[in-house]
DNA sequence: TACGTCAACATGGAAA
DNA sequence: TTTCCATGTTGACGTA
């Protein structure tokens, strides 16, 4: 599902006209918008390379005089879309700018934009703009990172793993990069850390549950071989429990727990001390 | 060609 | 409001 929206001075306010997901004709604000998608399902990009892959015709509704433009243009291959620089252009001409929202993240669906939404837009345009410039506005290739580059980032990130503005500048400087380059390099670095932080986390986790449950096997096993032992040695089981090495009797309910045994959530453990393996207890050995 | 990696980006939230 | 960061996503590119 996409969202467009619309700015038009036509459309009282910007909002959401519609999503795609099931049509293709809306009518808002006395227009009547036909939707030409060619089904990629992309209609901004994150990068800033041509993607025209919708249009739209906005009609003049029979009944409704307006100021509207016939055509509402989107991006046509070939047109620049995507273009920061484009984008700028369109803007101070017109009128029916294109504001196209994907969903790049579950809760990122565009609905409304804020004011700060807004400036933010245009900082980042701006931002565009002025790497689009340095590269002679040419559409910006994928970039490889020399190792070069990235040993001496990764040597900053291990000193420390995000950067004050001096220390980029300085650093972008170094590696003949743009401090936005280190910047991103910087936020990806830490995500990368995280992620292996996490998953390093969930193995472990995971080694837990396993010896749990098969210390949770083990006990039910002898448990059942206490209650087979008891059915055969009644006598032995009529001792009092805190006669048995290592066990204390609990007075209100009975339950039979390892004598001043309790692990950090202050549980009764339903065993000797001994005897019982806690993996949390030894989670730095696995 | 499928898949993994990663630079670049979009977006929301927190802090100042 | 601005800045910075975390997080999710996209698409170029390398490789098996």
């Amino acid at each position: 599902m996409h969202s467009f929206l619309c700015s038009h001075p036509a459309v009282s306010r910007k909002e959401t006209l519609m999503d795609t997901s099931d049509r293709d004709d809306v009518r808002v604000a006395g227009l009547s918008l036909r939707l030409n998608y060619d089904g990629r399902g992309d209609l901004s990009g994150g990068d800033h390379h041509p993607r025209p892959s919708a249009g739209f015709k906005l009609e003049r509704s029979s009944s409704t005089a307006t100021s509207v433009e016939p055509y509402l243009t989107l991006g046509l291959p070939g047109d620049g879309w995507g273009s920061a620089k484009a984008q700028a252009e369109e803007d101070k001409a017109c009128s029916a700018s294109r504001v196209v929202g994907r969903p790049s993240s579950p809760h990122s669906m565009v609905s409304s934009f804020s004011g700060g939404h807004l400036s933010r837009i245009k900082r980042e345009r701006d931002a565009r703009v002025s790497d689009e410039e340095e590269d002679g506005g040419a559409a910006r290739k994928k970039l490889r990172l020399t190792k070069e580059q990235s040993a001496l980032l990764e040597d900053r990130f291990r000193e420390h793993s995000s950067l004050d503005p001096k220390q980029k500048q300085a650093l972008a400087g170094q590696l003949s990069l743009r401090p936005r380059q280190v910047e991103v390099w910087f936020q990806n670095r830490r995500a990368r850390t995280k992620l292996k932080k996490t998953e390093v986390e969930y193995e472990r986790l995971r080694k837990c549950c396993e010896t749990l449950r098969d210390e949770n096997r083990r006990l039910q096993k002898e448990l059942q071989e206490l209650k087979s032992f008891k059915l055969l040695r009644p006598r032995y089981m009529q001792l009092p429990a805190t006669a048995v090495a290592g066990f204390t009797m609990c007075p209100s309910c009975s339950t039979v727990a390892a004598a001043s045994d309790s692990d950090e959530s202050g549980s009764l453990v339903v065993a000797p001390k001994p005897r019982l393996f806690n993996p949390f207890a030894h989670s730095a050995s696995l």
